[in-house]
DNA sequence: GGAACGGCTAAGG
DNA sequence: GCCTTAGCCGTTC
């Protein structure tokens, strides 16, 4: 294939909007590979697109935002998250509703 | 070509 | 709610 996998990845996160988030398991059955979700991380945390990916916006299937490349746990980017309309309790978004249905190019 | 890594996930204690 | 164990995938060195 022309692109690899973690350069779809990208795509799917940079179309995540402002006040949404998505989770890894979620971009990684958008691909079509749901058993791929560490490639997801993996992609991510090696994202040559940093400040253009917003990875902040990417958390785990339970809701914990985990942490931003590399730092375990950044309050910093939770807070921003906050600020842009995510509802973060403890490290965690605990309304399902903030996560964003990321969905293949196939009806838009 | 092969081993290691990672922002994982799921299950169990 | 937090930590550990095991499995699995793609990229990087």
């Amino acid at each position: 294939m022309a692109q690899t996998f973690r350069e779809r990845v990208y795509e799917c996160v940079k179309l995540i909007p402002t006040g949404r988030v998505s989770t890894y398991k979620d971009i990684a059955n958008l691909l079509g590979e749901p058993n791929s979700c560490r490639a997801v991380g993996q992609a991510l945390k090696t994202n040559p697109f940093s400040p253009v990916v917003p990875c902040h916006r990417v958390i785990k299937s339970d809701g914990k935002v985990g942490g931003f490349q590399g730092t375990p746990n950044s309050k910093e980017k939770v807070m921003m998250l906050e600020k842009e309309g995510v509802r973060i309790i403890d490290g965690k978004v605990k309304d399902r509703s903030f996560f964003y249905v990321l969905q293949a190019s196939f009806d838009r």
